[in-house]
This record gives C-alpha cells, sequence and structure tokens, in this order.
DNA sequence: CGCCGCATTTGATTTCAATCAAGGATTGCG
DNA sequence: CGCAATCCTTGATTGAAATCAAATGCGGCG
C-alpha cells in the first residue's frame, strides 16, 4: 500500500498483502523451528481432544492455567481465524464486537487521525491479547503485520465467561497493567526523545520482544532478529517520518552500531553503544 | 521549583509547596460546593461507621458496589492521607510499596528521563486508583499537583484482599482497560500532532475531565475550569517547551479562541474553533 | 535473466518548535 | 506596601526533523 502522506482518511478495504507488505520470511517462525521446543513436551492430551490442547500458546495466553473444563468451554466459544498481512481484524471507533488472543504472528493497534496520519500505538505478539473487552468500541484497529493466527470470541461471549471466571479476570488485569506500563514508557520516548534516541530505543526493544519465544528458558535480547516492520511502520511507531528513519539507520550502520544485512534484517554489533544512544 | 532544564536528574526532596506550586484556589472543590451535591445524599448511615461511610468518593471509586463487611475490611486496611501539592507519594522504579484511591485533589504520573527530561504519562482524579498493583516496581512517578487527599493501601494487603475479591477486581480491569485506550489516544496527540493541535484538545481534554464532579447527571464539557497545572506541566503533557505552551495559548487567546482571565483559568469562548483545530 | 514496481535511500530546502535571552506580571512574604 | 522570587510572556535565532524531490536497488515475476 503507497503510504499515504496525503491527506485522504484510510479506506477500509482490505489490500490483501498490498503493496510489498511483506509476508513473513519463509521458514521464520515466532516459536522456533526446533521440534523440542513445545512448551507442553510430549504430554499425552487430556480425556477431551480440542483445538487448545495442540495451542502452542495455551501455556503463555491468558487461557494459561484454566482447568481442562473450562478450557474445553473456552474451546466452543473461541474459534480459530486466519489473518494475513495487511488484514485489518478490528476497526478504529467500531462497535467492539470480537476479542482474541495472538496464536502465531504480530499485529498492529493504529489510531488514526481524520486526515490519515497514523500512530502505532501497540504490538501484539504470540499469546497477546487483543481486543477491547466490557467496553461499546474499539479505540484501536488492529492490522496483521504478518501473517499471523488468531483465537477469536465474541466479545459478549468472553465479556460473560470472564466475569465468571475470576482467575481468567486476573490475569486479564496483570496483562493490562503490564501493557499500560509499556505505554506509559512509550509516551516518554514520543514526548520527550530525539530521534536517534528514538531509533535506539526501538531496537533495543526489538531485540528484547522478539527474543521472547518462550522456549529458551531465558534467551536474553537477540541479537539478530527481523523486523515484522516496514520503514514507514517503524515512523508510525516511533512518531517519526519514514526518511528521518532511514537516515537514522544508516547513520547506526555507518558508525557500526548495527549491520542491515536486508530491508528486514537487524543485527546489533554495539549494544552498548545503543544502551547510550537510547539515554 | 525551578524548573529543570538543565541536565540534573531530579532530586528526590520534597519541596512543599515549592517554586510557586499553587495551592488549590480557595472555595474551589472538585465536587461542587453545593450542599446537596451528595452521591448518598441523606441516607442514615448503616450500622458500623467507618471513614469510607462518609467518603465523597465513596460510589464512585472501585469501592463503589462493594457489600458492607467489604467495605469494613478495606477500611481497616485503607488509611487517610494528605498530600500536598509538590509531595510526591510514589516514586518511579521504586519497589511498589502502596496503592491509593485519591479522593479530593489532582494528582500527577510522570516518567523522567535520566538527564531530567519529564513526560506526564497520566493524571488522576478523584475517584481515581493510583499505584501499581499486582508487580514489583511502580513505572511511573505519582506526584500531588495540588493539595490532594487519599486513602492508601498497602499494595501486599491490596494485592491480597483483590484476589480473593473478584468484583473488586473487575472494576479494578474494567479501569485500567478504560485508561489504557486514554492513553493510547495521547500517544497519538504526542507523535503525531503539532503544537497548535495539541493546545486544542487539551484544552477540550480539561474542560471534559474537570467538569466530571459526579454530581449533576450529565454537567457536559466545561466551559469555563482552572487548570491544576502550571505552564510547565502542561509542556510535560504535551512533549513541548513552556514557550511553544506560552505562545500557543497566546494565538488563542488574540484569536478570542479563549479567555485567560488568570495564569491558572481558562474560558472556552468558541469550542468549535478548537474542536477544529484539534484535528 | 532481465525488467518493473515499490520500498528505501539520499540530497536540497523549508519549517516548526527548541533554544537562547530578556523583559513583564503575579504571588507571597516581610 | 514594597520587594523578591519565579512564573509567564515575548523576541531573536538556531536547529532538528519534515517536506519536497530524485536516485537507487531490492524482490517478484514473466
Amino acid at each position: 500500500m503507497e503510504r499515504e502522506r496525503t491527506r485522504l482518511p484510510p479506506s477500509r478495504r482490505f489490500l490483501p498483502n498490498s503493496g510489498g507488505q511483506a509476508t513473513w520470511p519463509p521458514g521464520f517462525s515466532w516459536f522456533g523451528t526446533d521440534p523440542d521446543c513445545r512448551e507442553h513436551g510430549g504430554l499425552i492430551p487430556p480425556i477431551q481432544m480440542s483445538a487448545c490442547d495442540t495451542c502452542i500458546v495455551r501455556n503463555r495466553a491468558i487461557c494459561a492455567g484454566l482447568e481442562d473444563p473450562e478450557i474445553a468451554a473456552l474451546s466452543t466459544m473461541g474459534r480459530r481465524r486466519a489473518v494475513t498481512a495487511g488484514e485489518p481484524l478490528i476497526w478504529e471507533d467500531d462497535a467492539s464486537l470480537l476479542v482474541a488472543n495472538v496464536i502465531e504472528g504480530v499485529l498492529k493497534l493504529t489510531t488514526s487521525t481524520a486526515d490519515g496520519r497514523e500512530q502505532i500505538v501497540g504490538v501484539a505478539y504470540p499469546s497477546d491479547f487483543i481486543g477491547r473487552p466490557f467496553g461499546q468500541t474499539s479505540a484501536a484497529s488492529v492490522v496483521a503485520l504478518t501473517d499471523a493466527r488468531v483465537c477469536v470470541f465474541s466479545r459478549n461471549d468472553f465479556d460473560r465467561y470472564a466475569r465468571e471466571h475470576p482467575e481468567l479476570e486476573h490475569k486479564l488485569l496483570e496483562r493490562t497493567l503490564a501493557e499500560l506500563d509499556r505505554t506509559r514508557a512509550w509516551m516518554m520516548l514520543l514526548g520527550r526523545k530525539n530521534a536517534s534516541e528514538k531509533i535506539a530505543t526501538f531496537l533495543l526493544d526489538m531485540s528484547e520482544r522478539l527474543a521472547e519465544t518462550g522456549c529458551a528458558p531465558h534467551p536474553g535480547p537477540a541479537k539478530r532478529f527481523t523486523l515484522p516492520f516496514s520503514r514507514q511502520q517503524v515512523a508510525d511507531v516511533l512518531g517519526l517520518t519514514i526518511e528521518t528513519v532511514s537516515r537514522q539507520l544508516t547513520k547506526l550502520k555507518s558508525d557500526g552500531v548495527v549491520a542491515l544485512p536486508t530491508r528486514r534484517d537487524v543485527e546489533i554489533l554495539d549494544r552498548g553503544a545503543l544502551v547510550t544512544l537510547a539515554g
């Protein structure tokens, strides 16, 4: 999709993988390709077979720790859905009709002005919860950045179920509080950091978020990773223009702080320098 | 406090009402001065007399709707505390030791960089909940903007109590989700709006937030209100400098959009113009 | 393999807000 | 009442990032 710097409101048509929205690199997996890397390992599935039993985020999403009958109940309410890169799942200001768990892939949460400026206000990774429970409308759009799979629930069903299951609500509360902390840290970046600090902070954040596979006990920040963002999307995360993002990255490359083997790949050569720059 | 644009980290000493931190204007009340304006009106207090029974935010804070024995239990855990303007209640990155309900007054939530730049990431009004439950550290400092009264709980006590009272956790979840929505809307402002749009959005937001007395059924946005912020603090909310805030306000005044009778008072003369400017 | 479409980079220029620097206006206090 | 402190406003200048404009080169496809 040609990035609009025009003043046109973003249309709602779905352009499947339009305009070079990169599909996820072949062979890449958010969970690693090691077949042993399964959190519920070789355990025999419980009595009732359901999609949840084989769910790769089963032990990290809000479903984690629920008893089998509860999982079974949830399982009947939810359904798997594939979302291709660039495809929207939820629209800003629309009635909040569905909520979901991310199983695989990455999605962006965005808000837009009437004249088409966009700000990415959140990024959802596997096991993250998306959507607005207990509310009439959604404050942000949710659009897939990569091909993704999600486990969707009707918001009404979910709300009702959650109110009857305090343990689930508690997990949701913990997640929401953590997300609020992250969001507030990002406000500092948007309001008070300059372009080079923003880029450095962003790269460090990415190296941490993209390393969280949930498999290795503590993988630590990734030294090398593949961005789920185009340059324009990086700009939309940081409140910058695409040109400024490009120039800052070029500078980091020529200073030997990072290597940029492809458009989407980043290798951190001097983490210390990034930490210093991040302020 | 002389606003630091120096690169010194903010010190932690408490400067009571220092540097012209305005105390709340005499006679001003966040709840209106009409004596009939009490949400539980002339009802006879229940059996057990406690501070909660006369609490002015009793029916708006997360305590609302709790049964009497539960209120009694909470009441024994919490204690009232006065916080004078400029006084900190919680420090960024410190262990999360306490949480609180705001009874009266306004507090700011801030994050700071090592070199002393500050961003206000939230504002707490009466009936709002502050602090970080279910977490080890607090991501933001909390400092009173005006003389304030809060109802404080030990975080440990609160966490334990909340986990046993799903209804309380549900209220906290609803609040946290709403706060996350507001925060994300503010990210759009910080990342994508220009100075004049920021100021217009800010004034409209203030006129709504400061009108919420909880007394009149639907008071609507206030036409005239008193800012709980100094110019520097407005700048810290909007990610601007004090000079830019001043210039933008002067412009709105000379354009006849607002009147600024005192440093802290704002009267909106042309709401439509503000809405247009807010974008 | 070579071409085409776009995303990205790079360069030139502009502009908006930050910075630097005084000069007023409130407020509180002696 | 007058002074001091400091908050706020206003002006001049700078500067960082946006904008405008044009190459460049990657990636997909025939």
